[in-house]
DNA sequence: TTCATTTGACCGTG
DNA sequence: CACGGTCAAATGAA
C-alpha cells in the first residue's frame, strides 16, 4: 500500500544515480589499484569497495522491492500483521504489548552468496524455522538506538546452500555513520576476506555465477579451526580451488560487516578479485555501460532479477 | 569494562 | 496451540 510518496521517476532516477555512483565507484577503485603508489591517501580501497558494495545492495534492495522485480511475492510466509500501527515502546519489564511482528509486505528480499553488504549489523536472534535446515538469523542495524531502523532476516537457502536468502526490513537511516569497523586499521594481508564471482570456473559448476573465499581475519570472532599462517593466505590467492569456499554458518554470524578486498596491495589478483566481483550479462534490462560498453551486474542480481523476470 | 553473540523465554498472530 | 519474531540475561571476546 503505502508506497511512500515517492514517484516512479524519481525512485526510478535515484537508483540510475546509485547505479552512477557505484560504476564511479569501481572506476576509481580500478585506478587506485593500477596505480597504488599514486594514491594521495584521500579514499583507500577498503573504503571504495564498501561504497561499492552499499550502492549495488541498496539498489537491489529497492529493486526487490519493487513488485516488477519480486521474488516469491515477498509475502510469503509469516503472517502479515499491522505494523501500520505504530511501534509500542520497547523496554518494559512487563513485555506483553512490547512489540509487534514486522509488517512483511514492507520487506525487500534478495538473495546472495554473501550477508557482508557493507553495513554493520547486530544479530538479536536465531531461529530453527520449520521444514528448514537452516535456522533463520535476525538481525538490526547497529546504529539501532540511534534511530535506524534497518533490520534484516538472513537464512540458507535449503536448495542451495552456498545461497542466503537476505530479507530487508525498513532503510537505513544511519548510513553517513556506518563503518565496517575492521576497515581502516586491519592489515591487508589479514584482512583478506575476498567475495568473488566467477562465470566460468569450471570447478564450480554447481554455481556457476559465483564463488567465494574468505580468509580469516583477525578481527573476525571465533575463527577456530582455521589456519591463519600467512603463506597459506598467500598460498590460497593462486589456489582456484579456494575460490569455492564457503564459510560455515557459525564463523560468518559476525554482525559486523565484513569487507573483502586487500587494502594496499596491487597485483592481478587484486584487479581479477575486482572484475570477478561482477558478472557480464547480456541481459538487456539492465544494461548500464559499467566499462568496456559491457553491463555488469552483480552475480547474484543476475538469478533475482532472471527470477523476477519471469 | 565494554560490546557482540548466544540462547531460552516471552509474546503476538493465525 | 504452534510457529516465528523479539527480548534480555548469560556468556565470551577484546
Amino acid at each position: 500500500m503505502s508506497i511512500s510518496s515517492e514517484t516512479l521517476v524519481t525512485k526510478r532516477k535515484r537508483l540510475i544515480g546509485e547505479l552512477v555512483k557505484g560504476k564511479e565507484f569501481t572506476a576509481q577503485l580500478q585506478t587506485l589499484l593500477n596505480n597504488p603508489l599514486k594514491n594521495n591517501g584521500s579514499v583507500s580501497a577498503e573504503e571504495l569497495a564498501v561504497k561499492i558494495l552499499r550502492s549495488f545492495t541498496e539498489t537491489l534492495s529497492e529493486l526487490s522491492s519493487d513488485e516488477t522485480f519480486q521474488i516469491d511475492g515477498g509475502d510469503s510466509g509469516a503472517s502479515v500483521c499491522s505494523l501500520e500501527s505504530e511501534k509500542k515502546p520497547a523496554k518494559v519489564k512487563d513485555r506483553r504489548g512490547c512489540y509487534k511482528r514486522r509488517r512483511t509486505s514492507d520487506s525487500r528480499k534478495i538473495v546472495s552468496p554473501t550477508m557482508d553488504d557493507g553495513y554493520a549489523w547486530r544479530k538479536y536472534g536465531q531461529k530453527k524455522i520449520l521444514n528448514s535446515e537452516y535456522p533463520r538469523c535476525y538481525y538490526r542495524c547497529t546504529h539501532k538506538y540511534e534511530g535506524c531502523k534497518a533490520a534484516r532476516q538472513v537464512e540458507t537457502i535449503k536448495e542451495d546452500p552456498i545461497l542466503y536468502e537476505i530479507t530487508y526490513f525498513d532503510h537505513h537511516t544511519c548510513t553517513d555513520r556506518m563503518r565496517a569497523p575492521h576497515i581502516v586499521d586491519s592489515d591487508p594481508v589479514e584482512s583478506l576476506n575476498l567475495v568473488s564471482f566467477d562465470l566460468k570456473n569450471p570447478l564450480n559448476q554447481d554455481h556457476p555465477s559465483y564463488s567465494m573465499i574468505n580468509i580469516p581475519s583477525g578481527k573476525e570472532p571465533k575463527q577456530d579451526a582455521q589456519s591463519t599462517d600467512m603463506s597459506d593466505v598467500k598460498s590460497s590467492l593462486e589456489d582456484s580451488n579456494l575460490w569455492h569456499k564457503k564459510v560455515p554458518m557459525e564463523k560468518k554470524s559476525s554482525g559486523y560487516a565484513s569487507v573483502w578486498g586487500p587494502k594496499t596491495r596491487s597485483c592481478d589478483h587484486d584487479q581479477e578479485v575486482v572484475s570477478r566481483f561482477y558478472s557480464c550479462t547480456s541481459n538487456s534490462m539492465h544494461e548500464l555501460d559499467m566499462e568496456e560498453n559491457r553491463c555488469w551486474v552483480p552475480s547474484s542480481s543476475e538469478s533475482l532479477l532472471g527470477t523476477a523476470a519471469k
